[in-house]
DNA sequence: CTGCCGATATACT
DNA sequence: GTATATCGGCAGC
């Protein structure tokens, strides 16, 4: 580590615990245009949505703690990765204190830095080379692109002991970021809880 | 671009 | 048995 601690290598700035320490719907658009490293791959996070634990439908947690979903019930900071549709992982970062489980799922990146890495991740028994605007659209395909799995379920993103953190390098959230309801659910759908960076075109849609 | 379909582990009825 | 915080392939436009 350096002497400064919160000085990453890339010249991003740490993200403190503090800052994952609120509700995620608090946390979800301050999360916009922060970098998102795994290893040699970064991007920046520019499509979120909140998922309020216990008291949101469309929550993992809103039946409380399973094997699968411990991960948003411990403290914050930390990565829970989750596997859906008997194929797909996606990534959430998990807010507020620890007991709570509310988490912000990370839906697409601009790609930065690693970018043939992701190319070859996302391009495992596909037909077609994968187009840069397609790396990191959607939680799972950026999933793939950094290589996140169930080994990283769990990862401290304040230690960033396992290659994985967030990082602010200067980019403030947008001033108004875009929002919207949430995509792919159907209970809890009129929940404005998505955010994004109007007019990037790395955002889902 | 849009819409439909199948793949398929986990959690729940 | 059914639903799901998804995606890729393909048909049609």
């Amino acid at each position: 580590m350096s002497a400064v601690p919160s000085l990453m290598a890339d010249g991003g700035r740490l993200l403190p615990r503090r800052f994952y320490a609120r509700d995620a719907r608090v946390v979800a658009p301050d999360l916009l245009n922060k970098l998102l490293v795994v290893g040699g791959r970064a991007g920046r996070i520019v499509e979120v949505e909140a998922y309020a634990g216990e008291e949101d439908p469309a929550s993992h947690a809103y039946r409380g703690r399973t094997r699968r979903n411990a991960t948003m019930f411990g403290p914050p900071g930390h990565l829970y990765v989750y596997f859906t549709y008997g194929m797909h992982w996606c990534a959430n970062v998990v807010c507020s204190p620890e007991g709570t489980a509310t988490a912000v799922l990370v839906r697409a990146l601009e790609p930065l830095r690693g970018i043939e890495a992701m190319r070859r991740g996302r391009s495992r028994g596909q037909k077609r080379l994968v187009a840069d605007r397609d790396l990191c659209r959607g939680p799972a395909r950026l999933c793939q692109a950094l290589g996140i799995g169930d080994e990283l379920d769990g990862a401290d993103l304040v230690r960033a002991d396992r290659g994985i953190w967030l990082a602010d390098d200067g980019m403030p959230p947008p001033d108004e970021p875009g929002r919207s309801t949430r995509i792919g659910i159907r209970v809890g759908a009129d929940l404005p809880w998505r955010a994004f960076v109007p007019g990037n075109p790395h955002v889902s849609r």
